[in-house]
DNA sequence: CGTACAAGTCAACGATCGTTGACATATGGG
DNA sequence: CCCATATGTCAACGATCGTTGACTTGTACG
C-alpha cells in the first residue's frame, strides 16, 4: 500500500558516483529477490524472515521496516508474480506453445534468477490460510481475468479457469515428481497430449444440446 | 514403520463392555482424524501439534508418543490419503465421470468427515520441503502408478502424469478461487470442457510423425 | 564543517514451536 | 486383592518465530 511510508528516498538521484554503502532501493530489491527465492522453495509459514535477511545480507529488522511485515513482503511479491500477462504476450493462439515450452523446461520465463519460479511460488504457499487468499487475489487479477477476456465464445470464465488449472496442474506434476525427464520421445509425447488438452479449452465452447457432434480426439 | 513400537494393545478385545476412559486405538484414531482436518486447511509448517491435540481432546505429548513425531503423523496420513485407488474402482472409462463429480462438488469421496479432503491435503503441503517429498512418494505409489498401468497404449506414464495434473490443477482452481459456483449452465459448461480435456489424455496416444496433420486449435 | 535525517545495527521482547522425561492413574490378569 | 503396565498428564526444555524500540553510522545539504 504505502511504499514510501517509513522510508523515503532522501535526495535526488546519485546516478553513478562513488557507490554508497547505504542505498534503500538496492536493499529493498535485495530483500525482494531473496524472498522470491525462498518463497519458491518453502511454504509461507516455513520461510523465516531471518533466512531471507541472511540471504539478502541484511538485518532481519529491515524486513518489517520496509514492508511492514512478513505478510506485506509476501503480498508485494505476489503482486508482481503473475503480472504483465506474459502468457498472453503473443496472443491467445500462441499460448499453448508458450505454456508447453515453459512446462517442459525450456524456460523463457522472464525471471529465473536465483531459483525463483512464479509457478513454484504459487504452489508453495497455496495451502497457507494467510498466503492462499493473497495468491488467489493476484492470480485472479493478473492471470485469470486477462485470460478470460482473451478467450472468445461463451462460458469463457469456466474455460479460463480450467485452462489455468491445467497449467497449474501440470506444473504440480512436473515439480512434485520428476516428469518430462530424459527420453526425448517421451517429452514429445507429453507435448502432444498437453497441446491437445489445452486446445480443448481454448476452442470456443459448443452447444450443450445441439446436434451433439462427437469430439473424440481420434475419430 | 513400527506401529506398535512404544504402544501395544495390552489385552484382548474388550468389544462392548463399560467403555473405558483409556483406549489407545480410539485415541490414535482421534489424533489421526484431527490431523487430517488440520493438514487439509493449513500447510505442514503452519499446523501445530498443539492445535491437533486440542482438536482431538488429547495431550500434545501423545502425538510424539504415538507417531514418533509430527512428520511421522503426517506420513501416516499421506500413506492413506490417495489409497485404495478409489478413482479407478469402476475402471478407467468411468474415471472422467467420477473425477468430474468430485471436482464439481457432488462429492462421493469416501471420507469428508470433519473437513478432510485428500485433494486439499495434497495441495496444502505440496510446497513444504519436509512434506512435499512424502506426498510425492505416496501420490506416485497410490495414484500415478495404478493409473499409469490402467491406461493402455504408449507413453502411458506421460499421459497418466498429465491426467493427474489436470485433476490436481482443477482442484487448485476450485479451491483457490470460487469456481463452479452458482449458475447451473456454467457448471454444465465446466463439466463438458473438463470431460473433453480428460478424454484427450485417456485416449491412446497417436503417432507423432505421421502425416503431420496441422493441430492449430481453431483452424 | 556540522548538523539533520535517512539507513542500518543490535538486543531483546513475548509467543509459539516440537519434543522429552518424570510422574499420575486407570485397567486387567495373577 | 494387588501389582505390572498400558495409558495419559504435566511441566519444562531449548529453539525459533515475527516484531519492536533504542541506538549507531553514513550521507547530503546548509
Amino acid at each position: 500500500m504505502n511504499r514510501t511510508d517509513p522510508v523515503a528516498t532522501p535526495a535526488g538521484r546519485r546516478s553513478a558516483k562513488s557507490l554508497p554503502q547505504r542505498d534503500a532501493d538496492a536493499t529493498r530489491s535485495r530483500i525482494l529477490e531473496a524472498a522470491k527465492k525462498h518463497f519458491s522453495q518453502n511454504s509461507y509459514e516455513g520461510v523465516g524472515v531471518r533466512e531471507i535477511a541472511a540471504d539478502a545480507a541484511v538485518d532481519p529488522a529491515l524486513i518489517s521496516r520496509y514492508f511492514g511485515s512478513k505478510e506485506g513482503l509476501f503480498r508485494e511479491i505476489a503482486g508482481q508474480a503473475f503480472g504483465a500477462g506474459k502468457f498472453l504476450a503473443d496472443g491467445i493462439e500462441e499460448l499453448p506453445a508458450r505454456v508447453i515450452r515453459i512446462l517442459t523446461g525450456e524456460v523463457d520465463l522472464g525471471d529465473w534468477r536465483g531459483g525463483y519460479d512464479p509457478l513454484r511460488f504459487l504452489l508453495s504457499s497455496i495451502g497457507s490460510p494467510t498466503a492462499g487468499p493473497i495468491l488467489a487475489k493476484y492470480l485472479e487479477r493478473d492471470f485469470l481475468a486477462p485470460l478470460s477476456s482473451s478467450l472468445g465464445g461463451r462460458n469463457r470464465r469456466e474455460r479460463a479457469a480450467i485452462l489455468a488449472g491445467q497449467i497449474i496442474g501440470f506444473a504440480v506434476m512436473r515439480i512434485v515428481l520428476s516428469i518430462s525427464g530424459s527420453d526425448p520421445a517421451e517429452k514429445a509425447a507429453s507435448r502432444r497430449v498437453l497441446a491437445e488438452a489445452l486446445a480443448t479449452c481454448i476452442a470456443p465452447d459448443r452447444e450443450p444440446n445441439g446436434k451433439s457432434r462427437s469430439r473424440k480426439p481420434a475419430g
